[in-house]
Parts: C-alpha cells; structure tokens; sequence
RNA sequence: GGGUAGGUUGAGCAGGUGGUGAGCUCCGCUGACUGUAGAUCAGCCGUCUUCGACUGUGGGGGUUCGAUUCCCUCCCUGCCCA
C-alpha cells in the first residue's frame, strides 16, 4: 500500500498543558488523547478485530518480543505481516520488548551491547538486542515501532536507574540507525526513574533525537501517584512546545488519564482494561464493580446502564456473574468488550471535555466513583 | 433377615490400633491487578474476646487419670447374599 508517513497535528486544549490532536498512520488517523489496548500476542484477549472496531478502538499495540518467539517474527513476515496475520487493518504499534527485560528480570542479563534471555516458554537462549527489535518490528510491519531501552525499579540504587537510562539513550541512537523502513514510524522512550534531575536528563536526550514520537516509559511500576504526576511534570518543562506526539506507557487507569492529559500526554497503553476484566472487574459509571460478587447473581440490570456496549445492551449482570462462576469463555470476552468500551468512550469523553471546557467537571465525576476503595456499593 | 465396608468441619478426602484431628482439594466469600509468562494471584472459609483459646471424629452408654482409638447398644449409607 500507499506509504504514508506517520504525522502529528496537535493543538492546546486550554487545560494545563493538555492538547487535542490528530495522528496519521499508513493504516489510519487516531484522535488524542487516545488509548491503545494491549495485544501482547497478537490478539487483544478474548476480542476479535470485530469487538475492538465495535468497540471504538483507533490502534492497538502488538509485542515484539513475544511476537519474534511465537510464532516467529519471520514467519508473520511471510504470513504478509502483522496486519494481515491478525486481520486487524487499523494501526498498530509495536513494543519492542524493553518492558520484558524488566517484567522477566530473573530470566536477563544485560549488558550494554544488549539482553540476553532465556526463553519464558522453553528456556532457550534468546538475545535482544537494538538492532534485532528493529529488525523484528520492520518484519511485523506495524505502524509504529518503539526503541528499544532499558526499564528499572525507580527504586534501585541513583547510579543503577542512571545507567540504565544512560543505556537506554546509546540504545535508543542505534535503534535510530537500525531503521530500515521509512514509513513505520520509530517513537524513543524517556527514562531515568523518579529522580526529577535524572528524568530531565532523559528527557532533554531523547528529544534531542530525531524520533517520531517521544514515548514516557518506566512509571507505573510501582511508584506513588504523586510521584508519577511530578515526573510527568518534569518531562512536560523539559520537552516545552517539542510538537511530537507524546506517549505514557503502560497508564492506566481512569483517573490516570485526566493526571496524564493535562500534563500534555497524547498517548496511552495499558493491559489493566483487559485484565482486569478478565479477572471479573468492570469499569463502569459507578465505579468498578467485581462481577464475581454474590449480590450480582440476582441483578437483572446492564453492567453499566449508561453503557452502550454489546455487553450492556444484551446481557444482565447476573448472566455475567453467572458465566465466571461457571468459568465460560464468553464471561472474559464480554466483560473485556465491556472494560475497552469504557475506556475508549472515556477517552473520547476527555476530548469532548477538553473541546468545550468541561475537563475538570469530568474529572469530578469520574474521581467521585473511582477515586475510593474499590467495591464498596 | 444374614454378611461386609463405611459414617471426620457445605462436598470429596487424608489422618489417626489409649495421651497434640481445624490438614488437603473443590465449592463459597472478599480483595488485588497499570509498555500481559496473568481466564491469574492473595486472604478468609467450625466458634470466639482471633499473635491465642475453645469445640469438633454418626447418637447414647461403659472402661480409663485420659477415648477418634477399647467394650456395649442404637441409627444411617453402599455393596453382596437370602
């Protein structure tokens, strides 16, 4: 097809440093904020293309490392790429596999030409590297590839999170020159932990490359909520008007979204929507509710009555409590349609908000059903 | 009616041949989950005043300092025979 390049219009929204935008991908144009389910091996869990389209998803994020091991990143390749392998025809950026060399820590060891791995799945010796996750996501094809860096604890020891940054800025020059396809796009990855002073430095030296898109990487990981919103503070004065699409990953949950947008973010991934659904918990205008609760059995009503989702307009919530007591698939398929719609209707609610001014009443609302202990009514 | 194997905390079990049976798996209840080794994990799951204590091995009785264990009797269940 047609190789158009990815581009980013954005303009303020008025609300701190939050903008309204438009990303334009070979594959299709996403409105910002946005956010991007996660489907790590090529499927978003339990969804098809079809629940993600219903469902009002714009782009979806692929894994790179899971992808390279299984089935075989060459495989896709001859399988007419990731688009195709997966019939999703919308945008798609992939991972590079930076976060599993945090996430499977015990199975790496880096050093600073690269990782080496021992398979999750059958322990073999496997071995990543800039150049290799490069050359793994131009055979995946997708829309957007990212860097490949290096994620640490925020906690560990000032001189381990600086050289992991440190590494992750070499890193992220040879992904740079490890390009091989000019329309996929190639986003660099902020670290440097929680340290303000680390972070801006991260800030200033991924900026200072010539990558597409600037991506936030390393929080949510375990850090206070103060902590991230102080980062992504840091990260916003550092980059100033840099006009690049800017992308929290890893974030999250609903209320981290009103904290990231008005500190400029563009761009959000996040599994929790799907896990969690998974897991028996839903999103919904009165907070999140865990349909595994005994008083669900008898509720006649929709997940989420202001809800407009597959889920909502045919199925009670007792028939969903019904289908995780008795562990059927269709409970994780249609709580995971019910959890993407949520989040993806609230993302374009914060666009609505941030339109016509209404971003801190939004807020509100949102922060009265969340913002307390989960489950409680 | 005779024989035989059993009766342990919702279910299914383990254990225990005179001196700490609350141990397991289900089920059930609740919580967690943030660039997915996650349809997963954790806690609780007899009672209470819960760092502990008490009660509990089908019912009743007996022997004993002490009984789930030995004796008597009754009840219930499976199977075999009549």
């Amino acid at each position: 097809m047609r190789a158009a390049p990815v581009t980013f219009r954005a303009t303020a929204a008025g609300v701190g440093r939050a903008r309204l935008g438009r990303l334009d991908t070979p594959h299709g144009s996403i409105d910002t904020p946005q956010f991007m389910p996660v489907g790590t091996q090529a499927t978003v869990k339990s969804l098809t293309p079809s629940d993600l389209w219903t469902a009002g998803t714009q782009i979806i994020l692929a894994n790179t490392y899971h992808l390279s091991l299984r089935p075989g990143h060459e495989r896709i390749a001859a399988l007419g790429g990731l688009h195709r392998f997966m019939a999703w025809d919308g945008p798609i950026l992939t991972d590079s596999g930076g976060f599993q060399v945090f996430s499977l820590a015990h199975l790496t060891r880096v050093d600073d030409d690269g990782v080496s791995f021992s398979s999750h799945l059958d322990g073999s010796p496997q071995r990543l590297t800039p150049e290799w996750a490069m050359e793994i996501q131009a055979a995946l094809g997708s829309d957007i590839a990212m860097a490949f860096d290096q994620l640490v604890d925020p906690t560990l020891p000032p001189a381990e999170v600086a050289a992991a940054m440190s590494r992750t800025h070499r890193w992220a020059e040879r992904c740079l020159a490890a390009r091989s396809r000019p329309e996929q796009a190639l986003f660099g990855i902020i670290q440097g932990g929680v340290d303000p002073a680390l972070r801006r430095e991260g800030a200033v030296a991924i900026a200072a490359l010539p990558f597409d898109g600037i991506a936030i990487g390393g929080l949510s990981v375990g850090e206070s909520k103060a902590q991230m919103a102080a980062t992504l503070e840091v990260v916003a004065e550092a980059l100033g008007d840099d006009p690049r699409v800017r992308y929290l990953m890893g974030v999250g949950s609903p209320l981290d979204f009103f904290d990231a947008v008005e500190r400029g973010i563009d761009l959000f991934d996040c599994v929790l929507p799907t896990r969690v659904a998974r897991n028996g918990q839903v999103w919904t205008s009165q907070g999140k509710l865990n349909m595994r609760n005994a008083r669900f059995q008898d509720d006649a009503g929709p997940v989420d009555p202001e809800c407009g989702c597959e889920t909502c307009r045919n199925h009670s919530r007792a028939y969903i409590a019904h289908l995780f007591r008795a562990e059927e698939l269709l409970a994780y398929r249609l709580s995971s349609v019910h959890n993407v719609t949520y989040t993806l209707d609230l993302m374009g609610k914060i666009r609505g908000a941030l339109a016509d001014g209404s971003f801190a009443s939004l807020r509100e609302v949102v922060a009265a059903h969340f913002s307390s202990p989960v489950g409680i009514r």
